[in-house]
DNA sequence: TCGAATACGATAATCAATTCTCGAATTCAG
DNA sequence: CTGAATTCGAGAATTGATTATCGTATTCGA
């Protein structure tokens, strides 16, 4: 099985009380800020672990590299803001998305995503 | 100003006639089974040369590199087939997308893309 | 047609993300 | 507590996409 280990709890526990889905390099800055630091494999290692058993999920954005959030936030979208590039995430979604495809297409899920500014972003 | 080269109108060709956005590669590949043969390095340079005059766009894609359409398809989102990888266009929108976003964001654009199975792959 | 500008092809180089390596440290079942 | 299993950290290696290099070939305005 896998191991409880201090570096795993950090970084669980970091995209627990994010706001927005995380890079791996965002999990190992934060990560950097208390505790002692942690290698950036080790946090592959530990996000591969956590999806393995279901626990987060990887949000793929493009033109950003992938982010990974916890699963337990039910449906939702997100927001990308072209000035700090940062993501963020939107509650709620729209109806008749799955209208979009043809018939005999199967639709399982969707991605919506969002650009533009952040309120931020949108001051200036 | 940039020249018109047999390479050029051959990409520009594969990408009207494609009912779906291409990657550098796919272009490639196509133009490899009429013509001589396209470097890569070539496509790519094309790419970068059509997009500066706006004839096509990338399309940003999670889980696949960039993919490339002409812009003169108006408003449109995309299906990935789960089962053989492909990128569909769909037709049309939905409205109401940028209520999703806080008041104090500014939307400026979005994507859409739904996920599922193909015609083709839906029969089994 | 001439020649400067531009583009070509093949391959090397770059770049960013991710994975691997390996000796040392930690975890945890018994 | 003990030891086998697992994980750690740091850096090297890998991977895939894209860009740069450079000698040659093509384009096209004058």
């Amino acid at each position: 099985m896998s191991y409880s280990t201090r570096q795993r709890q950090v970084i669980l526990g970091i995209l627990r009380q994010a706001s927005q889905p995380l890079t791996a390099q965002e999990i190992r800055e934060r990560a950097s800020r208390d505790s002692a630091g942690i290698g950036l494999a080790t946090v592959y290692r530990a996000l591969k672990a956590f999806m393995a058993r279901g626990e987060i999920a990887q949000v793929e954005i493009p033109g950003s590299p992938p982010c990974y959030e916890p699963t337990d936030r039910g449906h939702h979208h997100h927001f990308i803001c072209q000035h700090c590039r940062r993501v963020f995430d939107l509650p709620g979604c729209v109806r008749d998305l799955d209208g979009l495809a043809p018939q005999d297409f199967q639709v399982e899920r969707h991605e919506i995503v969002l650009y533009g500014l952040c309120s931020v972003c949108a001051e200036r």
